[in-house]
DNA sequence: ATAGCTGCAAAGCTTTTGCAATCCA
DNA sequence: TGGATTGCAAAAGCTTTGCAGCTAT
């Protein structure tokens, strides 16, 4: 994956760190400038750290660390690969409370599907269960990509 | 989650592997009877590992090993939990090719559900998206559960 | 000043691999 | 018999943790 152009972070981000008992440190920035300049896609915490300038230095640990303070805040959103490795991404508010997947196995973009509420409560009902949550992601190719084809 | 009482191995399954190129041992007796025994669960191989009689001797790497031997045939299946662990269970005929799962949070037990092909492919459509593959999970409390609250 | 944060090093967990010995077909 | 399989030990990945020093507020 390419690297992006850093990104400035928005205000609405420095504010929610703020808020929590949480210090907004330079090493802070570079995990977030990451994350907001590949806002579309989930990266996993070694994609995180090519993409920060050879020139800044900071550990692993303390992108871990960060990420964890970034869900705990619920900046942050987290999935698990088919390898049981972590990916990240910046919550954007529109993806808010419920939603889902599309990822693309070419480029690698993931797209926010609304979720369908009634698809899941009939499937619930249906076989007598109480949904607590669910996860829905589905993989292919975006649009983009099948164009170039 | 409790041990279960070791069931037979179905017949298929030992012929499955016989078709394969590969040789039916008691270490693959073994982890095969445990998820046999709970083939309605989704097991770690730390669980796995547990429900094989301390009378028996097999070594963790064996038990990945033949997970992955099975995978490769078809006969189990695989999902990551949400630290990341490997979680397996074996493939029941009914489950064929694309069902999904839900999975209570009391008992840890899991249904099939049969695959919608037509919601994911309206998604699909949709958005333009050209879908491989997906997958759904749903969790929360299974019918029996609900009864005994 | 003082919590919170960082780097470093070490440890933890899950899973894989190399190798010599062993077992199944 | 000979290739598949096993145990053991070691290593590999990813992630977390302890600690002493550093920093943002």
């Amino acid at each position: 994956l390419k690297r992006e152009k850093p990104m400035k972070i928005p205000d609405s981000l420095i504010k929610q760190i703020k808020i929590s008992d949480q210090r907004l440190t330079k090493q802070k920035e570079l995990v977030l400038s990451v994350l907001v300049s590949n806002k579309d896609r989930m990266l996993s915490a070694q994609e995180i750290m090519n993409q920060i300038p050879k020139t800044e230095s900071i550990d692993f640990a303390t992108v871990y660390r960060n990420l964890n303070a970034f869900l705990e805040i619920g900046i942050v959103e987290q999935t698990v690969d088919m390898n049981g490795r972590g990916l990240y991404k910046i919550a954007c508010e529109a993806d808010a409370k419920n939603h889902h997947h599309f990822i693309c196995l070419i480029c690698g973009k993931v797209k926010a599907i609304p979720c369908d509420k009634r698809f899941i409560g009939d499937i619930s009902e249906k076989y007598g269960f109480e949904e607590s949550f669910h996860t829905l992601e589905i993989f292919g190719k975006c649009e983009e990509c099948l164009k170039k084809e």
